[in-house]
DNA sequence: ATTGAAATATGTTCGTA
DNA sequence: TACGAACATATTTCAAT
């Protein structure tokens, strides 16, 4: 992987190739290859080029949370004490599988974390009896999600 | 598609099958076979079946947005003035490359976006050509990621 | 729902340009 | 880089249980 401040450097099929595979990660190479007419013997070069590059960073089947049930989407800020360590606060949160994401942020609060619950009732006890019982957690303020119209990866 | 408050129910296998997928949608369904010791026939049709349900959305390759030089992330609160048509301005948010997410939220804000930059010179851009200059906008509120710790989906 | 086997398609390597 | 050919694997379908 190329260090943090040196750009890679990707031509058009490269960006041909990885746009098909971003939209579905199981399109088979040959396809690719017939489409924008090269070898699939180059497409598999390139890409091994890609991910020796770091560009690639895996691929991921996406699961549809709203089947199992999981329909509120929330972010919430957390305040934590100045006391407190903040890496113990995010290695606590990891164990609720209900966050799914977490970072540390500039501005009011310490930490920003979103997180998907099956429902209100869900999203409150989550709170409650997972985050609030964190030590060194202060306050949080919630952010419900009550539509998400954008969600997507960086265009290439 | 399974309306919206009717859970699908899947098995200790099919779970099993997600687990592989999500971490490498391009694992060989035949090698997740030999693993979990049912045939790739049977594999097969589960995922078939699963398709079906919407459980699986999908599959992406993820980009390391790091090797093309984009190293700030950050979310943005906005405040719409309450006559602005919300779906305008989304419509607007929608031709910037740089919104990856945005949602309507509880709270504050009408809006909350996450954004993704090369630098904080090129955030500040993006908040001061391209979204404040969107009709309705009348205020934001910008946390800057430092780092994000957690970064996954919804177990299953 | 599951299996094995057959048919088809794809992934991968390699010698060459 | 790219190609094609050869080989190894995987996907997909299907009849049978």
């Amino acid at each position: 992987m190329k260090s943090p401040n040196e750009s890679v450097k990707i031509d058009g099929i490269d960006k041909e190739i990885l746009r098909f595979l971003m939209e579905d990660a199981r399109k088979p190479i040959l396809e690719i290859a017939r489409k924008i007419g090269i070898s699939g013997a180059a497409i598999h070069q390139r890409l091994r080029k890609l991910e020796a590059s770091g560009l690639i960073a895996g691929s991921k089947f996406i699961i549809n949370p709203k089947v199992l049930g999981y329909t509120t989407m929330a972010y919430i800020g957390i305040y934590l004490d100045k006391a407190m360590s903040n890496p113990k606060a995010v290695k606590e949160l990891e164990k609720i599988p209900e966050v799914l994401e977490c970072h540390y942020t500039t501005g009011n609060w310490s930490i920003l974390i979103k997180v998907l619950c099956k429902d209100n009732e869900h999203l409150m006890h989550v709170l409650n009896k997972e985050i609030q019982i964190i030590e060194g957690v202060s306050r949080t303020e919630t952010f419900i999600s009550l539509n998400q119209q954008i969600d997507r990866q960086i265009s290439i």
